[in-house]
DNA sequence: AGGTACTGTGGGAGCGCTCCCACAAGTGAT
DNA sequence: ATCACTTGTGGGAGCGCTCCCACAGTACCT
């Protein structure tokens, strides 16, 4: 109660003024000094440094935040519940990925879950409070109102794997496109003839260029598209294996399948198993994302590996720059950006 | 939905001044209606929060900050490295237990991993900076300096699992010496009559607590308490095969082994089988944890289940309640607190 | 000599809150 | 009537920064 008046001069936290003071300097100096300003004589930055470090100087930082207009944190937003969050390594890949572009930042980065309606109604409150200066989203379903709020609330944005081909929000993606090329390429290098796809939920934009890759793919190699060796999966084993299950029936002759994801060919996997058909002898079978699921299968798995801590290093370098490019410093336009990242085919039993 | 209207100077989000000037009240007057303290009137409370609803206001936390001294975060701290975190259990079931205390707060939650030397460094700049209102620290090591630090710059702070018997801090723990006694009891119970034990890493408290658990359940059943069967290991599996060995040399008629974790008990079962003992049947095994190891080992290991969400829940709510004593409203001084929390013996083949 | 450009510096004016003092108005006791 | 409270309220005075304008000093032109 008696916190009134002077809080503890001698023993509080020392200020800007107090350090601009000690080295016998104005206020603005010391700031320059801080804030790596080049406008700052050598001799003057020496004193000042040398009155930081008596003092044991540390900026405040609501203060910092108040005065202009930052909070030098960035949150990566996982619409997800906790529980896919710790169990499924994309994301302590892509977390690995964010925390090494920022190791040498002064940005913080908050983890925030929004996988209830509960939690989102926080998060909503925390962007609307511009409690950080960016946002990296990960893993955001087709529908979610998520990044329209962002836009709106005009916090930089940057999204893993984009919503469309004209995305509006910076994107960081994986080529998808050419993954599906290298997978079905390799199968016809191996000798296969007819190649099935099983695909993705088709209303996920890299889902669909993963069959435009596989056409292509097919085409450039002289092969016909046979639009009945294209069967609508939706990354789950179930649907890989009905999927499996009505490819078999409408070609019985087909002697590979590229499945759009690593659980999907696992559910494939099943299906053939049960037709009789050996894996590799009679069918290849391909998957995507190199998961655990991929090694540990039987036979393993041939995957694609998306380069998701690259990812994250990529989609939080983006971030910083669009951040930067706030501030009333910066001048130019920030162009819209989507970067797409090489995958890269993984061999193995399989195939 | 009125928010697109008032939007005033430069896109600027609405001030708690703008809020009074709507409401026919002073600043003040909305600063207690936001607040929620009881000076205010019925009338007055309903007028202010209709001019909140209708300008969408949403207080700035900078400026909060910087005016109260208080950031409105708490941090997680997790002096591991990544990886840790995403493959122990512990950590996830912590989360939960803390994000669930928190979420009806405003409190904001950091996760903060301290593995590296330089993410230490980082750290130490972070807590000077007060840019939490406290600490949760968990699995922090004896010789740690971290829990002094926090002491040093006066911020609260909760600690899963004391260092000693005479922890400053307030911290949580799971009832280590009533944990063994219930497994050694259990052991009893169940007919046999040389029981050893491998312990933990004796540097730490609760391993040291595990021992006079263990200690006292022999001694009040009326059993003597033979040294000879109380062989040291360091919670690694390696180090528990080894403490099996050396138990199995030195008293070959031993019929049951309380191990003081999961991984210990593995490396135990290793050497058993090895020496051709046969679990349960020649020798009964509990181990401690109650983690994955335990349900999938063969056979299934009998062991002390810690309640860690729990844990996470009461040391966010000891944190709240500290830092809720620091603010300059509090009067009472809170005393130091040490909560313990009782474990439960899950029963499996193994014992 | 004056003009025009820099570079480096000091410090005023806020940023949007919280805290607290002052004070009006109401209540009930003398 | 006065006094002594209480309740509700307005608004000043900061919190510790950043931003930016003013201005001294120096340099290099015309």
């Amino acid at each position: 109660m008696a916190s009134h008046g002077v809080r503890g001069r001698s023993g509080g936290r020392p200020t800007l003024e107090e350090v601009a003071a000690r080295a016998g300097v104005g206020r603005g100096t010391v700031s320059r000094v801080i804030n790596g300003s080049p406008r700052v004589s050598e001799a003057t930055r020496a004193a000042v440094e040398a009155a930081v470090a008596e003092l044991g100087y540390v900026p405040n930082t609501a203060a910092r935040a108040l005065a202009a207009n930052r909070t030098d944190a960035i949150a990566l937003v996982v619409p997800e519940p906790e529980t896919r969050f710790f169990t499924e390594p994309y994301f302590s890949d892509m977390l690995r990925g964010v925390g090494a572009a920022l190791s040498d930042t002064e940005m913080q980065l908050l983890l925030i879950f929004a996988g209830s309606d509960r939690e989102r109604q926080r998060l909503a409150q925390y962007l609307a409070a511009h409690r950080v200066d960016g946002v990296l989203l990960v893993s955001v379903h087709a529908d979610d109102p998520l990044p329209d709020m962002l836009s709106q609330l005009e916090i930089p944005a940057v999204i893993s794997g984009p919503r469309s081909a004209d995305e509006t929000l910076t994107s960081v993606d994986s080529d998808n496109y050419g993954g599906a090329r290298q997978a079905v390429e390799h199968l016809i290098s191996r000798g296969r003839r007819t190649i099935a796809h099983i695909t993705g939920r088709l209303d996920v934009y890299g889902a669909e260029r993963r069959v435009d890759g596989y056409r292509d793919a097919l085409r450039e190699a002289g092969h016909p598209v046979d639009e009945l060796l294209i069967e609508p999966g939706d990354f789950s084993e179930d649907g890989g294996r009905r999927a499996m299950e009505a490819l078999l029936e409408r070609r019985p002759d087909l002697d590979a399948v590229f499945a759009a994801s690593d659980v999907t060919a696992a559910g494939a996997r099943q299906a053939l198993r049960e037709a009789g058909r050996r894996i590799p002898d009679d069918v290849a079978l391909v998957g995507y994302d190199d998961s655990a699921i991929a090694r540990h299968m039987e036979p393993p798995l041939t995957s694609v590996r998306q380069p998701i801590e690259e990812m994250g290093r990529a989609m939080t370098d983006l971030l910083l720059a669009e951040v930067a490019d706030r501030r009333p410093s910066a001048t130019r336009e920030l162009e819209r950006r989507q970067m797409v990242l090489a995958t890269e085919l993984v061999e193995r039993a399989s195939s």
